[in-house]
DNA sequence: TCAATCACG
DNA sequence: ACGTACGTGATTGAT
């Protein structure tokens, strides 16, 4: 039987832009939606091997959906411009490779997919037709199947749809699935549905009445009074929708079979194309090799234990260059699956964790490797419990290096680096082995997994010298050596020794907080006279400004706000308003801080958190897995949970923040003399500044002018805005803009600087810190006002931000390296931003405040000096 | 998976 | 005129 593969372009392409992760050319042209819609046609094709083929497109023209329905959307929804540029692009590629094209105004993909579709099972042909749409479904039959493309933990899979798989899935045939989406509605193609009924509703209904026509025949038993009164009010609604939802199959079109006719895609014309787009894995297509073919032929399995003892023998004599390794440990159980090495010359193993080389062997093995040689790796922070060394300076972790080159990014792999550094195009981990845990995916396929394993050695070793490279070129390559690096190690050990707490105090603060919430919520109920969610801000919001019609109307997109400071404006007139800040408040400290940390206690009774590298866009660290750089502080109530986090025996806390570090550091970077006079003077800075701003005395400065030169003090920071400083002290624009003047007024080289950092910004398309981190600004250059404004703001804080993450990070290793030059005990085990905190041995109390008090205060040589604030304790509450 | 909220610096 | 402070992460409810 032939066969005809149908294919809805856009919808392909859609999926294939958002399935698939950012992807450009060196042109800038984004690429990824294109690469990921060549990849599910080349699967379908290798699946299916068709005798023809077609993809259809929508066209820009109202069709006779518009007509009856001016709301009508279909899927011309507002695409995002980097998915737009790509439409072109792909008719382009499809054109070259010689695939027939399908649009015709007035009709939809759908109607031409659906009409070809049927004209092509009458005449005796098999049919497959890929869409990511499910309204596709309705013209399913047991010869037209329907391809629906899924990207399930990152690999495509495909779901098929015969019409019996159908009504499996939906318990109503190809034909009611129409009436079926007629009765739910469609948001995506803005086709309405009938009010109170959903999925569910929709398929009891088509079960028990077989048809929407039969629905309305009898609606009158319709057994639920609610639903049967919404199909009665809403009878022409879903008539409507029906016509909407319903595909012409019999659309007037001329198609020519023969120019559907699949031929070798791979022309003269798709090579420039694909060379152009830089698809290189696929450009391998048109040669006769594959070009990963030479570097995995190099690629082996080493089971033995004398062949794995050769290649460490081989590795401990050193080599012209670094050794790329890779530690390949199961997520979830952290068992080790094996190791990887990639030797300079291309030559690449993976040691299977298994038999005679045990995980203790391999540990051995690796950690003596470690003494010696130099390294490159992923994620080097996740290796060191096998390479117990703190020599970091012959490591080099490609990931991070990727990350100072490009701190934007959402997540940073291997695959990318591939990609993006060596030109090479390998497969997500995701993709070759989707949810699959490690270790099964080891066992089910085990020379997929040895190529996998290898080629992250081999990327690590081949781009370690290409991103140092970079990086010098950019000037980080000090910041990545004398910083970065030396700090994994830093970070690591802080992760592997975590904080004690105490679980019985933090189980007593959560079951402390539970009977006033209890009180709180049967409070709030009689005030809004029903029992509601307050934890749906939708439903709290219309139970304040429907219900009990308190004014404060509408603020986000979505509906109406309920954040803090909305409800306090209405908690000077409406108790309920207090009730629930009181209520959100408790309710927070409950789920996120005593039932969110008590699952993160390990059988130590320590906390270990992760803190990331790798995250931020200024260079600052973050922490997860709990976060410990939020605890609560500001209030009193949310404060005391630190007492639950304590030293252990024999130790007290020992916690030194920094004063003021970024406004120190714009006194520095701007040298604005008045405000390094001012911090010279070693007094209150923000009573400083009203002084100077307001021209009062000193003495006389009021709690009033400070607290607003404060404000304005942050603001400077932030980037400043006459519109954030009038929320932040609730003053008028104008007002703010005022104070903002006086402070310029007074501080010109900080108006310089801020100005300045901007010009740069506009001019490079990034900001630097004093250490040479670089952030880029992209947003400077939008068209979009606001996001030009905010890249202002961000060109105004980067630096001030990310000069402070790198100081306090040169504390942090300083710190470390000091406590073990002197063979102390004492051990830096969290950092939050500004300060540090050390589970310090009693009897090293007084050197390790000398050793903060130094390290600290003498990490970066500013024009002011760097104070910091000591505090020691018997747990983190009183050490604050 | 996203939006809203709120904890921190 | 546009409509906002900078940087994070966890929890919750809704889709």
């Amino acid at each position: 039987m032939e066969k005809l593969v149908l294919i809805d372009g856009h919808s392909i392409l859609n999926r294939a832009f958002y399935g698939v992760p950012d992807l450009s050319n060196s042109e800038g042209l984004h690429t990824n939606a294109v690469y990921g819609f060549l990849n599910i046609l080349f699967k379908i094709m290798e699946e299916e091997v068709p005798d023809y083929l077609t993809v259809a497109f929508d066209v820009h023209a109202p069709t006779f959906r518009h007509e009856i329905y001016k709301e009508y959307k279909g899927t011309r929804k507002p695409m995002p411009e980097e998915l737009r540029e790509q439409v072109p692009v792909l008719k382009e590629v499809l054109s070259a490779m010689g695939i027939k094209m399908m649009e015709q105004a007035g009709l939809e993909a759908d109607d031409i997919l659906g009409t070809l579709a049927k004209r092509a099972e009458q005449e005796g042909m098999a049919v497959s037709l890929v869409s990511g749409d499910r309204d596709l479904l309705q013209v399913a039959t047991d010869t037209i199947k329907i391809r629906i493309p899924k990207t399930k933990g990152g690999k495509t899979e495909i779901e098929d749809y015969y019409a019996a798989d159908v009504e499996a899935r939906y318990h109503v045939n190809p034909i009611q699935f129409i009436d079926l989406k007629a009765l739910m509605g469609d948001t995506a193609d803005n086709i309405p549905g009938v009010p109170k009924v959903g999925e569910k509703t929709a398929t009891d209904l088509m079960c028990q009445f077989g048809s929407l026509d039969n629905i309305y025949s009898n609606v009158e038993i319709v057994s639920k009074k609610s639903i049967r009164e919404s199909l009665i009010n809403n009878e022409e609604i879903a008539r409507l929708s029906k016509t909407l939802a319903t595909i012409n199959v019999d659309s007037p079109i001329a198609f020519s079979l023969d120019e559907a006719k699949v031929k070798d895609f791979f022309t003269e014309e798709a090579y420039v194309i694909f060379k152009r787009l830089e698809f290189k894995n696929l450009l391998s297509r048109f040669e006769k090799g594959v070009s990963n073919d030479k570097i995995t032929a190099r690629f082996r399995m080493v089971e033995e234990l004398s062949e794995a003892e050769a290649v460490f023998e081989r590795a401990g004599k050193g080599e012209n260059g670094e050794i790329g390794i890779a530690i390949l440990k199961d997520e979830s159980s952290n068992v080790l699956a094996g190791i990887s090495l990639c030797f300079p010359s291309g030559e690449c193993v993976f040691i299977c964790c298994e038999g005679f080389l045990t995980e203790r062997y391999l540990k051995g093995k690796m950690a003596s490797l470690a003494q010696q040689g130099s390294f490159s790796c992923g994620n080097i922070k996740n290796a060191y419990d096998f390479l117990d060394c703190n020599e970091t300076e012959r490591f080099f972790d490609v990931i991070l290096a990727s990350y100072l080159l490009n701190p934007l990014k959402n997540d940073y792999s291997m695959a990318d680096i591939a990609n993006e550094h060596l030109g090479l195009m390998i497969p997500e981990p995701s993709q070759r082995f989707g949810k699959t845990p490690l270790l099964k995916a080891m066992k089910d396929s085990p020379k997929e997994f040895m190529e996998y394993a290898c080629f992250l050695a081999y990327v690590s070793m081949a781009s370690a010298p290409v991103l140092r490279e970079k990086l010098k070129e950019a000037g980080m390559l000090e910041l990545m050596e004398k910083i970065e690096m030396p700090l994994t190690f830093v970070l690591y050990d802080m992760e592997r020794e975590g904080i004690l707490v105490k679980p019985e105090e933090l189980k007593a603060y959560g079951a402390a907080l539970t009977g006033r919430i209890a009180e709180l919520e049967q409070k709030i109920y009689k005030e809004a006279g029903e029992e509601f969610n307050i934890n749906s801000p939708k439903q709290l919001g219309e139970i304040l400004f429907e219900r009990l019609a308190i004014p404060g109307g509408k603020k986000t997109k979505t509906g109406y706000s309920t954040a803090a400071d909305v409800l306090e404006k209405l908690a000077v007139d409406h108790t309920i308003a207090a009730d629930v800040l009181e209520y959100r408040g408790l309710a927070k400290l409950k789920s996120t801080y005593a039932e969110g940390l008590s699952v993160f206690i390990g059988e130590d009774r320590r906390i270990h958190s992760t803190f990331n590298q790798t995250i931020t866009a200024t260079g600052r660290i973050s922490s997860t897995d709990p976060n410990l750089q939020n605890i609560p502080m500001r209030m009193e109530l949310g404060r005391k949970i630190r007492k639950v986090f304590v030293p252990k025996e024999g130790c007290v806390f020992m916690d030194a923040d920094y004063s003021q570090i970024e406004l120190r550091i714009l006194a520095h970077m701007s040298e604005d003399e008045q405000l390094i006079n001012a911090y010279k003077m070693d007094a209150d800075i923000h009573r400083i500044t009203a002084s100077q701003v307001f021209h009062i005395p000193f003495d006389e400065v009021t709690d009033l002018q400070r607290r607003n030169a404060k404000a304005v003090n942050f603001g400077i920071v932030y980037g400043i805005s006459s519109f954030g400083l009038s929320q932040d002290l609730s003053i008028t624009k104008k007002e703010a803009a005022e104070y903002i003047e006086k402070y310029f007024a007074t501080y010109p080289g900080v108006k310089n600087f801020l100005d300045k950092s901007v010009a740069d910004a506009k001019e490079k398309g990034y900001v630097s810190t004093l250490f040479g981190r670089k952030r880029p600004v992209p947003e400077l250059s939008s068209s979009n006002f606001m996001q030009r404004s905010f890249g202002e703001r961000v060109a105004m804080n980067s630096p001030i931000q990310g000069t402070a993450a790198d100081v306090i990070k040169i504390a942090m290793i300083r710190v470390y390296r000091r406590l073990r030059k002197e063979k102390l005990k004492s051990k830096l085990i969290l950092q939050i931003h500004d300060e540090l905190l050390i589970e310090t041995v009693k009897e090293e109390r007084e050197q390790v405040k000398r050793i903060l008090e130094e390290e600290m205060g003498h990490a970066a040589k500013l024009s002011v000096p760097l104070e910091i604030d000591l505090h020691e304790g018997n747990d983190w509450y009183e050490a604050k």
